[in-house]
DNA sequence: GACGATAGACAGCCTGGCTGTCCTTGTCCA
DNA sequence: TGGACAAGGACAGCCAGGCTGTCTATCGTC
C-alpha cells in the first residue's frame, strides 16, 4: 500500500470532520442552530468538572482566556451560567444549565447515532477493533480543540 | 463498551492532531520555522495540478479567498511562484518551487516516520487493517482544512 | 504580615475563514 | 458578430477563536 503518512492524517481530519459536520448539521435541524461542536464540547468539560474558566482552559488545552470567550458565548446563550465561588471568592463557578443539558443529550445522541452508523459499515467486531485501536494509537491524552490557530501558528504553551 | 460518539470524533482529533503537531515540530527543528501544516497540504495540492487560486479552493474545500490568501503567504515566503497563463489571461498559474518540493519531501519524510510509528505499535498486518478501515469509513471524499472556522461558524458553501 | 501563585478581566493583536462587489476575460449561443 | 453569462482574481470588510501581556483581587503558605 503506497498511502503516506500525509495521507493517514488527512483520513483522520476528515473522519473527523466528517462525524462532526454531520452532527452540527443534525443539531440545527432539531433546532438547536447556534450550538457548534467548541459549545458542545465545552459543555461536557464544564459538566465533568471544569467549573471554572481556568480549569475549562486546561481541560480543553487553551488559555483561559480564550476558555473565558467561549464561556461568554454560553452563558449568554443560556447555556451555562457563572455564580459566584462561596469559598474562594477568586473563582466564577460555572454550571450548565438544563437547557445546556438538553442540547448536550441531543448531541450525544446525535454522535451516537452516527457511531452507529460506522459500526454498522464496518460490522460490530470490526469496528471494535477499529475503535480499540484507534484509542491505542492516539491515547488517552487530552484534545486540543483549536485548529486554524493551530495549523497555521503551531503550539504554544497554553495557560 | 460504553464508549460514545463524541469520543469517537475526538480520537479521530486527537490522532490528526497528534500527527501534525508532532510534524511541524520536527519541520521547525529541521529549520523550515516558518511552514505550517496547511503550507504543506496547500503545495501538496498545488503540485498534483490545483495550479490556480479557484482550483486550490476547491480542492481543499475552501473559499477562493481564503486559498488566494494562503497562496500569497506562500509566494511570499518563495515556496511556490505565481505567473500568468499563457492560455488565459483571467487566470494565474501557480507552481511550485524547488524550496517548496524540498519542504514537502522533508515533510513527506516525517510523516512517514510517524506512521511507521503506528504501525510499529499495532504491528504491520493490524496496522494496514486500521488503515484500510478508516479510509473506508472516512470515503475517499475531499477533506476540509479549517476548523476553528467550521467548529465555530459551521460550514457553508465555498468558492 | 509578606510574598508568591491563582482567578478573572481588559486590551490588543494575529490568523484564517466568509461574504459581497467589481473588473477582466472566456465561452457559447443566437 | 455581439451579447449574455460564467469564471478568475483582487479588494474591502467582517467574524470567530486563539494568544500575549498586564492588572487587580484573593488565597495560601512560610
Amino acid at each position: 500500500m503506497s498511502r503516506s503518512g500525509a495521507d493517514l492524517a488527512l483520513l483522520l481530519l476528515g473522519g473527523f470532520r466528517g462525524l462532526v459536520d454531520a452532527a452540527t448539521e443534525e443539531l440545527a435541524r432539531r433546532g438547536y442552530q447556534d450550538v457548534r461542536p467548541v459549545h458542545d464540547f465545552a459543555m461536557r468539560a464544564i459538566a465533568a468538572g471544569a467549573d471554572s474558566a481556568s480549569d475549562l482552559g486546561r481541560n480543553l488545552s487553551v488559555a483561559k482566556q480564550s476558555a473565558a470567550k467561549t464561556i461568554a458565548v454560553l452563558v449568554e446563550r443560556g447555556y451555562v451560567i457563572r455564580e459566584p465561588d462561596p469559598h474562594d471568592a477568586r473563582r466564577k463557578r460555572l454550571q450548565v444549565t438544563p437547557l445546556g443539558f438538553e442540547v448536550m443529550r441531543e448531541g450525544e445522541a446525535i454522535f451516537d447515532e452516527l457511531r452507529i452508523r460506522w459500526q454498522r459499515q464496518l460490522g460490530t467486531a470490526e469496528f471494535a477493533n477499529f475503535e480499540g485501536q484507534l484509542a491505542k494509537l492516539v491515547g488517552a491524552g487530552s484534545v486540543r480543540f483549536d485548529t486554524p490557530g493551530w495549523m497555521a501558528r503551531g503550539l504554544d504553551g497554553s495557560a
